[in-house]
DNA sequence: CTGAAAGCGCTTACAG
DNA sequence: CTGAAAGCGCTTACAG
């Protein structure tokens, strides 16, 4: 089976290799016919075009790197797995491939660069979740356009965008709270991610502004300094509810509280994170924060392709609001 | 910033670009002084291989595509975003990269090649869980190696790899049988997918060898014909074991049983397929098949990569066998 | 609108 | 062991 490339395009049509090439991608300088009768005849002769040929002239890929740490997909159900799947079909409406790579431990003790960036595969990485500090300094001094996706660094000139988490905790507490519950306890350890410290800090702003005393003693760890989740530790005396970091935790939190006799809402109310499978399979279903990833997807999408184009651009740390989903864990009391 | 290729090491060390080339791709015909020296210098001037251009000379891409269809990663959860994790990992430690493409239902239907066919980005393609079949014919006549995953398709001459559904079906229920039950419920829509079908074959199996009669009465459907899970009907006399053909519905299952008033195991045995995440949040957890998705996926990255090697090389259909997980769902009764 | 020529950064025979 | 030359399949000024 022959090799064909534009010249055999061109020479089946007796014209040049640089009007087949104008006219397959879109580009001014050939007549609207000679263009579709290109196109017709491409198709025909079963043409795919070579982009390692494109993009040794252009200097692009047509590829984002989507980079995730290995611990965070240890877990069959991971959650950024799904988030790199709902960013490839982003990027593949803008003619672009996502190439993810995940990052293991070593590789980031070691300082060891990505292989798509290693390789030039891509046009700019997107980092799915918090690396070390340190490697992601060295990612840092990449030539490629770069951005952080669900997290963002102390002191760090790289472009972010995050759910609002630190607003959205602060909200689902205040709904609690107009629910009258006044004996809060928050579960997540807080200096484990940004997001769980941004949750946390938004449940104490709640605290805060309804004039209500924080209580350490129900600020409950829920996991190791591995990020490992550990066993919650049900405070003596019972809140009248729970701010859990995320569904997942709630759902564990709820099953132990269910096992000690407490029944939810009427007992106690919880709430969690993230509007993932835990909150519908639990029961009660749990009300939680849906974090309108598609809308973070997008805007990622967005951000990254402008910056390849224009590599100067800033944008800071943009926000994504989050939305409560009401669900049936919280029981309004007096 | 001064664009750095080969020509740059070349000039620095007063040699000719060929013998950079010969070194960096530890090729011979170059002394191994020069090559450690070559690779030193190209460290610290921050030397990134140009792959693209590579790949114009040797007409291979370094990258494998692993295509998924849309409604298999509606779910946050999706297990082929794990098993798609799991591929890319393997295929790092051969020096090449996966590129995800997930193929929506329009595309299927268009009769559309994927992007990384199309735009040459690819050696060879993995298709994970079964596309359509009249696109399943399309892919067939790709000019690059095509295997499947987690599924086969009759009459069709493309490699596969596959959990041995049927086998662990046959085996899963024997135990049942062996731990004295005989009135065994299979819950799955048998002419779903194929897994589910070889899943209930082997359950069948197993019934025959142990000469207990098929009660067609309590096989029941458990999604629907977009396969979409569907309430699972509870048979009117409660058998005493359950075989689900995946976890998920099993731990629906469990959930509806235990709201009815049933005890699990004491009154019903219930079993999985997947060793997922459902198996263990459950209470009890679910005895299960774990697939041994690690031998699948090392399984599929030998086999595509021999055959873009290699074009001709037949396999048919590998079968990797599957361990049953003793858990806490089954009883031994008399 | 159309096309000849140069060139992107590598690898591959081939010759020395 | 070392390197000059050709070429992979495109795109990009540039000229007509």
């Amino acid at each position: 089976m022959k090799r064909i490339g534009m010249s055999e395009i061109a020479e089946k049509l007796g014209i040049s290799k640089v009007s087949v090439s104008k006219a397959l991608s879109d580009k001014e300088g050939v007549s609207e016919e000679l263009r579709v009768r290109v196109k017709e005849v491409a198709e025909n002769m079963g043409y795919r075009m070579n982009i390692a040929a494109r993009s040794l002239k252009t200097d692009r890929q047509y590829n984002i790197g989507i980079l995730i740490a290995e611990k965070y997909v240890l877990d069959q159900e991971a959650y950024y797995f799904s988030v790199c799947g709902e960013i490839i079909k982003k990027l593949d409406t803008i003619g672009t491939s996502g190439i993810m790579e995940i990052i293991k431990e070593e590789t980031e003790e070691a300082g060891i660069m990505p292989r798509v960036y290693n390789e030039k595969k891509v046009d700019g990485i997107i980092v799915l979740g918090q690396l070390s500090i340190p490697y992601l300094r060295l990612l840092e001094n990449i030539s490629i356009p770069l951005i952080y996706f669900d997290f963002y660094l102390n002191k760090s000139d790289v472009n972010s965008i995050q759910a609002d988490n630190f607003y959205s905790g602060y909200r689902l507490t205040e709904y609690l709270i107009e629910n009258g519950h006044r004996e809060i306890a928050f579960v997540g350890s807080i200096n484990a991610t940004t997001s769980i410290q941004d949750r946390y800090l938004g449940y104490y702003k709640a605290l805060i502004t309804k004039e209500i005393e924080l209580d350490k003693s129900i600020i409950i760890e829920d996991r190791n300094e591995h990020g490992i989740l550990i066993d919650i530790e049900v405070p003596k005396v019972l809140p009248s509810a729970f701010v859990c970091n995320c569904d997942r935790v709630a759902f564990t939190l709820m099953e132990k509280l269910k096992s000690m006799g407490v029944e939810i809402p009427r007992d106690c109310s919880v709430v969690g994170f993230d509007n993932s499978l835990f909150s519908n399979i639990s029961n009660p279903k749990i009300t939680t924060v849906d974090h309108n990833i598609e809308k973070m997807v997008s805007t990622a999408v967005k951000v990254i392709n402008k910056m390849i184009d224009n590599p100067k651009k800033v944008y800071d740390r943009i926000l994504i609001p989050g939305t409560i989903i009401y669900k049936d864990s919280v029981e309004k009391i007096n």
